[in-house]
DNA sequence: GTTTTTGCAAATGATTTGCATGGAT
DNA sequence: ATCCATGCAAATCATTTGCAAAAAC
């Protein structure tokens, strides 16, 4: 919650541009870079993107952010950086959710044969088909194989 | 194996480009594009880098190859399509290893909270640091805590 | 006052798109 | 002979890099 002084502990400069980024993600997890420009623009309208990328690239690598790349995306951010949660793409609208880890404590830390890695994270990207686009595509369906009654040509 | 059965089966013309893909993929997995247009260039000098994004795109939208992109990285490309393996990335020297999927069955295809979405692919990178870079690291800070006798200046 | 961070401009890298020729069926 | 796939060129998108001005310590 206290940015600036997680900024401050980190040895990092408290600017305008971080903090607002900060807050931006916090209400909208899941961003890319250029939905993060144009969203904290709203209250720092000379924001470059440059800015946007430094920030962003700064604060994941101190681990205040985390970033991950769904298939075909450009890298997504977000302020939660605990470890056992993963996320959930639907490959019909683009829609992500948050998704806690698997089964258990850590699982996706733990693969069965790691080839003598010593893994550190699990980047967990599902894909899928979310509630509303699949009743959409029943829908969609039904109105097909039943044109008969009600439904028009 | 017999990549011209699969191919004419699947409604696509053999040509000797999407052959030349498949097979150096078989004995490069993990490969990036121009990875494959240099290998395949070997046999093939006239292949141009547009028909392996065709080759590439097309072979992985009908299921003959699979595509994951490690965070910061260009997407990479296998022959593996079955789904319950992943990928562990050294996070030092970029070698990938291919990893059988974590838990039992398909642990990493059954999150705890899909938040309805009916989830059909997870795509997990797991990134550490392999044994040769470890040992690397191991090697080198003894060196400098222990720089006595024998190791020099 | 010094150093970091920002903002601007240009560059890079990966990937896509459009169209005419060549190759597969 | 037909139609798909290739090859070429140019375009696009995400992201990075270099440097002077502005801001934070």
């Amino acid at each position: 919650m206290d940015y600036s002084k997680r900024l401050h502990d980190l040895g990092l400069r408290v600017t305008r541009q971080r903090l607002a980024v900060l807050h931006f993600l916090e209400t909208h997890p899941h961003s890319p870079a250029d939905a993060v420009a144009s969203g904290v623009r709203d209250e720092l309208p000379e924001l470059s993107m440059q800015s946007v990328y430094n920030v962003l690239n700064d604060l994941t690598a101190l681990g205040m952010l985390r970033r991950f790349t769904p298939p075909g995306s450009a890298a997504l951010h977000e302020t939660r950086v605990d470890d056992n949660h993963h996320h959930a793409v639907c490959m019909s609208c683009g829609r992500i959710e948050d998704v806690e880890c698997a089964v258990g404590h850590a699982p996706c830390l733990s693969p069965s044969e790691s080839h003598g890695m010593d893994i550190q994270v699990a980047d967990v990207v599902y894909q899928g088909v979310c509630a509303t686009c699949r009743e959409a595509a029943q829908a969609a369906e039904a109105a097909v194989r039943a044109p008969a009654r009600g439904s028009s040509a």
